[in-house]
DNA sequence: GTCTATAAATTGATAGAC
DNA sequence: GTCTATCAATTTATAGAC
């Protein structure tokens, strides 16, 4: 493993430690049932879930899940929020070391491998914002903007310092990340890959497409 | 516009002309159904679309829909192994060029700019799959290998023969697939790229991620 | 082939006892 | 905070008239 690899693997890991998805609900009930509900929505999708698998999932009755959560869409709301809070810190987190090629491969690295390790959560916070009210979905998309925004920023600054040379720097961003997210789509545990060097890989395509010496 | 660019625009736009949707349903009222189906299952979803939707929108009563077609699942199977067929045949027809970095730029862009042109159509095939009972799923995941192996075969060619520098030819290959699907998924018209810029722009970037000389 | 009417099951959510 | 029981609405699908 080369001294840039290793140097990659080591950021990204202290990064992707800094994330903790379930700060935000306390109680074994609490997790129990957003576990379940990650678990189903990821799976089946929201509309796909009913009030009955997450009950079962959760081991309570459907009646007791309202002590918890308002509604069903509450519950997704909640989920969605917090994980796309999680991956805006990790990009802020990545995109913060100064030198820009740098930046750029610990946030493909950690960015993708977030989305094959996470893949669960990674599904609900990239593919169910269709089922979000108008409002909440409102409030999503402003931590979407916010998580595009940085990896554009971070992108100008590598262009025009001379580290990168893009085409687009808008279209490269949308490439970078659409690298990661895609992996929560496809990527299955005990496949080719591991996470790990799925993000090694990636780090080092994306370098490429930004014209980044190797 | 480059003799590259130029002629990369002029053979994707020559195969997705090649293609056509709609083959499978000759009758107005059957094109009608389909047409509904399609935009809601793309705007939300297989299990999140009624077949009230899709009676509201094709003009007819859910019963009328019976006629045509067997139940609501048959429905989205028939859309999917028809939109996984097309996709399959574009990508065929660009790994038929002899030069494999011809046939690369000519399938990342025609891929691209199908997924942003069709963006309905191709948000159900890659995102509904989870919808399919197993038997159904059996056969669009054999219409997925077979896209598949069809890139990795290009892109070993190429790696063969000198034309790409690939560290991982499997991941290339999802890598590749990946930065076109994920378009079905942000895409929106009157942004600020057309789909056919998007696709050349792609198709650029993906020509540096394998190595490609410019 | 299309309609209205309806069946049979499931859904998200609430009531009230403990 | 959890349960059982239940409501009201919606869902997929069918029956039968035209």
């Amino acid at each position: 493993m080369g001294r840039v690899t290793a140097d990659t693997t080591t950021a990204g890991e202290r990064i992707l430690a800094g994330l903790d998805l379930w700060a935000e609900w306390a109680t074994a009930t609490q997790r129990a049932i957003v576990g379940a509900a990650l678990e189903s929505f990821a799976e089946r999708g929201f509309h796909g879930t009913s009030l009955k698998h997450i009950a079962q999932g959760s081991g309570l009755s459907t009646a007791a899940l309202y002590v918890h959560f308002a509604s069903k869409e509450e519950l997704l709301f909640a989920l969605s929020r917090r994980g796309h809070a999680i991956a805006l810190d990790l990009v802020r987190a990545a995109a913060a070391d100064p030198d820009p090629a740098t930046a750029v491969r610990v946030l493909v690295y950690a960015f993708t491998r977030w989305h094959a390790e996470q893949r669960t959560t990674a599904r609900v916070v990239q593919y169910e914002q269709g089922a979000l009210t108008a409002a909440h979905a409102e409030v999503i998309a402003g931590l979407r903007r916010d998580t595009e925004r940085v990896v554009r920023g971070l992108l100008t600054r590598g262009a025009e310092d001379g580290a990168f040379t893009v085409p687009d720097v808008r279209g490269a961003s949308a490439a970078v990340l659409s690298l990661g997210i895609d992996v929560a789509r496809w990527f299955v545990p005990g496949g080719p890959w591991t996470p790990d060097a799925l993000g090694l890989l990636y780090a080092e395509l994306a370098g490429r497409m930004l014209g980044m010496p190797a």
